[in-house]
RNA sequence: GUGGAUGUAGCUCAGUAGGUUAGAGCACUAGAUUGUGGUUCUAGGGGUCGCCGGUUCAAAUCCGGUCUUCCACCCCA
């Protein structure tokens, strides 16, 4: 032990505690997403990185984690190169493949692969880890899980009706109390085209994103510091200033886009996902937030996000509607729209919240415990019993003193241990402990099954 | 990528005007109790004080660097 060893930063082990827990959200979610008809898919951890970059913004790119050729990747780099090394120009002698950053690009790049073998609309989940080389900090991960759904393959806005249903269910039924966002980027975009500064619609929308966290005089600073005119961030702010509720909103800034025709459908696709909503009786709150912007390039139609109520973690759950992603790898006009569930964050929010279910702690139900030799031959077929009934049994591998025995029965949870001796092979009967009252008696092992 | 804080036993943490052999609780092992755990008592094992270097007769303690974790920014699940 000269060096303790460690992992990556920003990864994490997952012990038998935490992966029950992970795996009930997980179990839940999956569940969830068969009841709408989506059906599994798995893509390699690692991608080509000509699939990779140029997707997630420059931002992304940073965050790729790049993966080194085998063999003797230096001679391939041209020895100019060498002599004076850059490291965006050497990279791509050096690295061809990447970590993947999300899971809607790697289903994009697979959808264009397999489209004579797909039926269309496509719907999939995909629960896999992703990686970026971000900076860790709390619900920040260098490794994470997402659990995405997407429909590929069809324009309808029922998709969307149906993933927020989706996120309804998964959230209600994980007892998290939580908002949906939605907004739609023809919306921004509209905005934008109405102030007149088209060619500044990223830097604007990242900037008005964070109006409810830097207030809007901070916003109007960010804005005239990359360019926008006094003129254009004086309409812009009449725009954001709007209090009024959900439907008002909406026939506000409708006024606003007579002219502007992106502008109008955006707000037609708002108006139609909120009247389907409006039969459903969701749980959830939903909101209309025009100031939800969303980092990611691909987006085209409408976005979601959702927050949880009360925790502070950023977005656990967040997607939209994509027109064009697998036109980039040569299969155009392929409308799609998903959400992506954040795994590690539902679980940070259930953990602050105490709402993981005690039960499902429980592994072992019953435990033999070990004598010795001649015991152990005796138990071995009640073990197999046990489990042929379905009821989960052990006996434990070493005739070891009984105290460990028992401790090791306490420390996991197991709510029955069976002692069998001397005696209780001569009466034939065998001794059950209720490890939580502390109460012994002797049943047959019939007894022991009829009382789960 | 930028700024700030942090790091001592498996875990949570004490320990600075630099000075003998670095502590506690929990956990672990053994015994009190040779067939009874979760309560109690006793004893024991376990640390090159994150790593590297510097100052000093002497460094867990002071200085520099580096890494980790955490927090803010950027961005995001």
């Amino acid at each position: 032990m000269a060096q303790k060893p460690s992992i990556p930063k920003g990864t994490r082990d997952f012990s038998p505690t935490e992966m029950v827990r992970r795996n009930y959200i997980f179990d839940t979610i999956k569940s969830v997403f068969q009841l709408y008809g989506y059906l599994p898919i798995e893509t390699p951890a690692m991608e080509n990185l000509s699939t990779l970059l140029g997707k997630y913004g420059e931002e992304g790119d940073k965050l790729l984690f790049k993966i080194l050729n085998s063999g003797d990747y230096i001679s391939k780099v041209p020895n100019p190169k060498i002599q004076n090394p850059k490291t965006s120009e050497i990279t791509s002698f050096i690295s061809e493949k990447g970590l993947r950053f999300d899971l809607t690009v790697p289903f994009a790049r697979y959808v264009v692969q397999h489209r004579n073998d797909i039926t269309f609309p496509f719907k999939r989940y995909q629960i896999q880890p992703v990686w970026r080389s971000d900076r860790p900090q709390k619900g920040r991960y260098r490794e994470f899980f997402q659990c995405d759904v997407d429909v590929i393959g069809s324009k309808s806005l029922l998709n969307e009706v149906e993933l927020i249903q989706i996120i309804n269910d998964v959230f209600s039924r994980l007892s998290i109390n939580c908002t949906i966002k939605i907004n739609n980027r023809k919306v921004l975009a509209g905005i934008v085209e109405y102030i007149g500064e088209i060619e500044k619609f990223t830097s604007i929308t990242v900037a008005i994103d964070k109006l409810d966290k830097i207030g809007i005089d901070n916003v109007k600073q960010e804005l005239s510091l990359v360019g926008v005119s006094e003129k254009a961030i004086r309409q812009l702010s009449s725009i954001l200033d709007f209090e009024g509720d959900m439907n008002e909103n909406v026939v506000y800034l409708g006024k606003f886009f007579e002219s502007v025709e992106i502008g109008k459908e955006g707000i037609n696709e708002v108006k139609k996902v909120l009247s389907y909503l409006d039969g459903l009786n969701l749980s959830s709150k939903v909101e209309f937030d025009l100031t939800l912007a969303r980092g990611l390039n691909y987006y085209t139609g409408a976005i979601i996000e959702v927050v949880a109520s009360d925790v502070q973690i950023g977005s656990i759950c967040g997607g939209g509607r994509y027109d064009d992603l697998t036109g980039i790898f040569g299969l155009p006009d392929v409308s799609g729209v998903g959400v992506s569930f954040g795994a590690d964050r539902i679980y940070d929010v259930m953990l602050e919240k105490n709402l993981f279910p005690e039960g499902a702690q429980e592994t072992t139900q019953v435990m033999f415990v070990n004598f010795g030799e001649k015991e152990q031959k005796y138990c071995l077929p009640f073990t197999h019993q046990l489990r042929s009934s379905g009821i989960n049994a052990e006996l434990f591998p070493e005739p070891a003193k009984l105290k460990k025995q028992m401790n090791y029965a306490n420390n996991k949870n197991i709510p029955f241990v069976v002692l069998v001796g001397d005696n209780e092979m001569k009466g034939n009967y065998l001794t059950v402990k209720n490890m939580n009252s502390g109460e012994q008696k002797q049943m047959s092992l019939e007894e022991i099954i009829s009382q789960f």
